[in-house]
RNA sequence: GUCCCCAUCGUCUAGUCUGGCCAAGGACACCGCCCUUUCACGGCGGCGACCGGGGUUCAAAUCCCCGUGGGGACGCCA
């Protein structure tokens, strides 16, 4: 059997976004799974859009997905001279020819057609033109596309779509300025990479039948072709820049890991039984293609959200806590991973749905926060700074600080109040972490440390000394 | 407008190819209860869908046709 080798090939022309993240995925994992190869490969044959930033934003999402590459980057800007020749070769045999049109002109009858409610097409007028008629005047070079007759399009996904061959354009291969387009260039590429499985997005299903021609012309087989279903935003249609969030890397910065991005990503249209979550290397493994649906599925941030909890709850404290640095960085808290960092990550790990929430929750750990005055009068009543004395007293007195022992000291004091835990834990917490809302108070007593805790709890009982006195 | 694709809970999906196991399963979100030192996590439960109409069949979410709805493509962009 022929190995299977597939490709994705973006244009670099802004970030790697989330339908472009699910092509490279999809066409990554079949391969994986069918022990063949992917490459990458750079659509640039757009001079005016293509910008560095936007192949090294590519390739930074794509390492950062955790998606290698067997082969490439190739650039089509290096090709050049390759896909002018094999448009030589068209002319030559008499299987495109020279345009005069002006894109002026173009636009004009295109106009003029879509107002009399027919497809705005090419009308094909430069094909009788007389020999030599084009040269020494600014041409294209367009295909001779047959003018009857049907393709078909044998999708993998979809099955057999035909077209009618009149309904097919005589597309233009080269430029004005001699460089080519994407129709074309798409098919020579693939041809002489030798992808075997062209996967790509539902809006190329058009392209297909003028590609399938040009394959013909050109003398290439035709590769196996499918088209997945787009994806929408949560307002339905294309996902849009103003109304969704779609760079796959303003994820990370906020908080999100690649395994939930990837997670989510092949959940949408994709599916294997009731099974939600998936790991990469499992992917490798169970992806079939045949489990792609064929309709289109909306981009649900509430359900990467979910994902991303997920990870974050069963993920490695050491490797979150190295994850973490930058967002306590961005809040001007100086970490670097260590054990007690891993720390400081387990106690918040079921309780933050991203990195970023993560790194806010945290900041009294590294710094003390003062209630609001509301929280304070609720809390930090007159009867607990001698409360808060006692239980300074015990700590300092433990032979050994840990969760077992603070909550001992705990529930003693509040047992001598005859009051339940909360009643003295919430007003602690206070004290500790400037809120109401925290890890389990004899977990960030861990974290605190013996000395800490006993300074914070020494400074709040000293405040409430001083506001019922003043 | 023309051509093309698609159609199961609000969303992602299982089931559709190979009709009966489906008075349609799971997940997100939402609501309620339980757990509980707060917030979460977790557990349990609830709400909630086969777009409509014809046909084929003993039997249709599943097959066929027609509507309708949604989307995509119609560039010297990719």
């Amino acid at each position: 059997m022929p190995e299977i080798v597939t490709r994705f090939a973006p244009s670099p022309t802004g970030y790697l976004h989330i339908g472009g993240a699910r092509t490279a995925l999809f066409n990554w994992l079949f391969a994986r799974s069918n022990a063949g190869k992917f490459l990458l490969r750079i659509e640039d044959t757009d001079r005016e859009r293509s910008t560095p930033e936007a192949v090294a934003a590519i390739l930074e999402g794509l390492a950062w997905l955790g998606i290698p590459w067997d082969e490439g980057p190739y650039f089509q800007t290096e090709r050049m001279e390759l896909y002018r020749k094999e448009a030589e070769r068209l002319l030559a045999e008499g299987k495109a020819y020279r345009c005069v049109c002006t894109p002026e002109e173009l636009e004009v009858r295109r106009e003029a057609a879509r107002a009399k409610g027919d497809k705005p097409h090419y009308d094909r007028r430069c094909r009788d033109l007389p020999p030599g008629e084009a040269d020494g005047k600014p041409s294209v070079v367009r295909f001779l596309a047959p003018l009857s007759g049907t393709t078909a399009v044998r999708d993998l996904l979809r099955g057999d779509v035909t077209y009618k061959n009149e309904e097919l354009d005589d597309l233009v291969l080269l430029r004005t300025d001699g460089l080519p387009t994407y129709n074309f260039v798409v098919v020579v590429d693939d041809a002489t990479m030798g992808i075997t499985h062209v996967l790509r997005g539902d809006d190329h299903l058009n392209n297909t039948p003028r590609q399938i021609l040009l394959y013909e012309a050109l003398g290439y087989p035709v590769p196996r072709i499918g088209h997945f279903p787009l994806i929408h935003g949560m307002e339905g249609g294309k996902l849009s820049k103003r109304q969704d969030d779609v760079s796959v890397m303003a994820y990370r910065d906020r908080g999100f890991l690649p395994e939930a991005m990837i997670n989510y990503l092949v959940r949408l249209g994709w599916g294997h039984g009731d099974q939600e979550i998936f790991s990469l290397d499992e992917l490798q493994e169970i992806f079939r293609l045949e489990n792609v649906g064929k309709s289109p599925s909306r981009f649900d941030p509430e359900k990467l959200l979910h994902l991303n909890a997920h990870y974050i709850k069963t993920g490695d404290p050491k490797r979150l806590s190295v994850l973490l640095v930058p967002f306590l960085a961005r809040r001007r808290i100086e970490a670097e991973a260590s054990p007690w960092l891993a720390k400081v990550v387990r106690t918040f790990q079921e309780r933050s749905k991203t990195l970023e929430e993560m790194a806010e929750s945290a900041e009294y750990y590294f710094r003390p926060k003062e209630p609001d005055p509301k929280t304070s009068e609720k809390f930090l009543t007159p009867e607990m700074a001698p409360l808060f004395d006692e239980i300074v007293r015990e700590i300092e007195a433990l032979p050994e600080f840990d969760p077992e022992a603070t909550e001992t000291i705990l529930n003693r004091v509040t047992r001598k109040m005859g009051a339940k835990l909360g009643k003295i834990a919430q007003p602690v917490r206070v004290a500790l972490t400037g809120g109401t809302v925290s890890p389990g108070i004899f977990e960030v007593m861990d974290v605190l440390g013996r000395d800490e805790v006993i300074r914070r709890l020494t400074v709040a009982a000293g405040r409430i000394r001083e506001r019922s006195a003043g």
